[in-house]
DNA sequence: GAGTGCATCACACGAAAATGTGAGCGAATA
DNA sequence: TATTCGCTCACATTTTCGTGTGATGCACTC
């Protein structure tokens, strides 16, 4: 165990809450709250006259949400644990956070169990969620759909040209870089037009990126 | 509770490990272990035969791999909960398993006093995850960087004829969907290029989607 | 009120891409 | 063996792009 208790610093707006979540802190002798607030206008001044190891952050603050919050923080330091405290389970906040930069996710309804474990884990590069939080981070990267087994049954030799496309190379650089005639190229673009049923390079390279083709 | 026990699914290449995980899961009553294999050639038929509702997978396995065997699955069920069993922790096979559509991933280490509880938490619609795993999967959200704050100083007609553009559009369609001159759609693309330091389209486009601009 | 930035349009020229048609070669296969 | 498929190349025509130069009007600022 560490022999200096870790920082916290809390925001959140419900009075009662953040009274809960002081209680629920000084219950362990590993934790010190180094301050506790309502509202976040003055979040980077406060991180950086405080320090904390780990902020533990309201989503649905006045003024500045949460989330604008975490980008702030992020936007000079990028090392300081930031676990969103939410009654939120919904997608989109849950999303928007951890693409902000929060190292977590917890549902208030799991703060009381869950706290103390979950900034523990944190600390020790993981990466607490709750249950259904963690199915929502899951789906978003599986909507991510892989290679989808060439869809459009491109042959190796499209697929190759393709790639080189999206790069942004032109008809003769490509015929350059494998070897090969220009109207080659042209042919094989052809065909892989045909197949992705598109009729310009934009449209052919922004399929391909999009799908993950290439 | 559920009144009939869940049926689980178990690939494991090592005969210990899958004498441990059967003798685990004999455990618990909540559980009945519909078959086992050390391999996952057949999987499709087994899993079609044997219905379970949770397999439990090795990612390293003989013939095809783990995650192969996952995407074999997906293609013709995709309700049934994946638990991927691995020693690795590195990015890539966590990450290619999830794509492919893992539902969970525990490491081996924590298979003892995990195992039960994850297969509950996955019934549950939850996604459970070692921490280190949970961690990966975050990071992995989170370098998708957001907007980036308009890195290349785009004005707000340029980036909506970017993105125009990024769809496939020619310019005679950009010129007609923002009710402009085909002259004047040449002039904001001269200038979109020369911010985004490219020379043509699908250079530009490339740019855009690959750094999210649009 | 001079300067600056943005959006708008025009004209012109060369370069590149899109389209169509046709064909040869080798490998795999029915 | 005949056929199909993928890769290769050629030529011609039309369309679209990329680039340069220049100009107008508007809003905002110093």
């Amino acid at each position: 165990m560490q022999t200096v208790s870790i920082r916290l610093l809390l925001y959140e707006d419900n009075q009662q809450l953040r009274e809960s979540v002081s209680a629920l802190i000084s219950l362990s002798t590993d934790f010190v709250l180094t301050g506790s607030f309502g509202e976040v206008l003055h979040v980077e001044e406060q991180v950086k006259n405080l320090q904390p190891e780990v902020i533990l952050m309201d989503i649905d603050l006045p003024g500045m949400n949460g989330i604008e919050a975490v980008k702030k923080v992020r936007s000079f330091n990028s090392s300081i644990y930031i676990l969103m405290l939410t009654v939120f389970d919904d997608n989109k906040h849950v999303l928007d956070a951890i693409c902000a930069g929060a190292s977590g996710y917890l549902l208030k309804k799991y703060l009381p169990e869950k706290l103390i474990e979950s900034i523990h884990e944190v600390m020790n590069g993981g990466a607490p969620m709750s249950p259904g939080i963690a199915r929502l981070v899951v789906a978003q990267l599986q909507q991510l759909p892989a290679d989808q087994a060439n869809k459009y049954q491109l042959t190796a030799r499209e697929k190759e040209i393709l790639a080189s496309l999206s790069k942004g190379n032109s008809y003769k650089l490509i015929a350059a870089h494998f070897g090969i005639s220009i109207d080659t190229v042209r042919t094989h673009i052809k065909h892989i037009y045909e197949k992705l049923q598109v009729r310009s390079q934009t449209e052919a390279v922004s399929k391909a990126i999009n799908e993950k083709l290439v």
